[in-house]
DNA sequence: ACGAACATGATAACCATTATCATCTTGTCA
DNA sequence: TGACAAGATGATAATGGTTATCATGTTCGT
């Protein structure tokens, strides 16, 4: 299963400026909410490969300039955010997601881990839903 | 992106005991944490086709007998569902699981739905770290 | 026991994501 | 500025989990 291994491919020491980072860092601001890879190079037209999209945007997430979540269907959808760590309130239906942060989970994850005298690293923390608009 | 499309395969109308049944009901029971198709294929050595899994196990699903997650790595992990509802602080190199209960986290993740006016649905919580072990 | 509806297995098909690798680009240093 | 090493890109093949297909084996009401 294997929760938390990811690319393996080794990171460049350097990041340089390129036409793909700009073009995927811009669409990823447009977009309010979360899209896939493949919406983003759809939206992109033939400017980028999709593989270059791939890679700009895991870029952006190991910079900490995006974020992201698996959809339902197994794909993973990116969105770009301002740095600052959150969670998500994610829509089951239309998948909306709102931006929350909670003080008392920030807390609670370095009590846990203290307590179990683990060197904290991070925490996930998501809640699942059905919004408003979709319930009615 | 399409956040809740499923398989679109129809479902029989009356469901059948079988081996196939039996095996994955069992074996889903005796895991207590969330385990992949996979991982049950291979628990289950050569009894079963994986085809076969996969298919008793999302008719657990949809009989509302089985939870699923998808894990970071993007495949579906499954678990019985009378086991009660806990989170993991989950250490980041030797990958060692505690299983921890919040109250906290369970009254957070109401509140925030309410707030929203989501109808709350679940909600994830993981913190990752370096346990005591792998520190020194 | 019969037969229609189910279930299973082996395997091909899907599809999002990654890896490969030859070919540009960028930025640095002489 | 010119050369060059480290990055970046594109086209495409490869991966890998999951789903669809279809011929064949089971189940169960009658």
């Amino acid at each position: 299963m294997n929760i938390s291994q990811h690319s393996v491919t080794s990171t460049p020491d350097t990041a340089r400026s390129s036409r793909g980072r700009q073009l995927v860092g811009n669409a990823l601001q447009q977009c309010r909410e979360f899209v896939t890879a493949q919406q983003l190079h759809a939206m992109l037209d033939q400017q980028l490969g999709l593989a270059t999209v791939y890679r700009n945007l895991q870029a952006l997430v190991a910079a900490g300039k995006a974020d992201t979540v698996r959809t339902d269907s197994g794909e993973v959808a990116y969105r770009h955010c301002s740095t600052e760590h959150h969670h998500h309130l994610i829509c089951r239906d239309c998948g909306t997601a709102n931006e929350i942060t909670a003080e008392s989970v920030e807390s609670w994850a370095a009590a846990t881990a203290a307590q179990y005298g683990y060197q904290l690293i991070g925490h996930t923390a998501e809640v699942y839903g059905v919004c408003p608009q979709c319930i009615s």
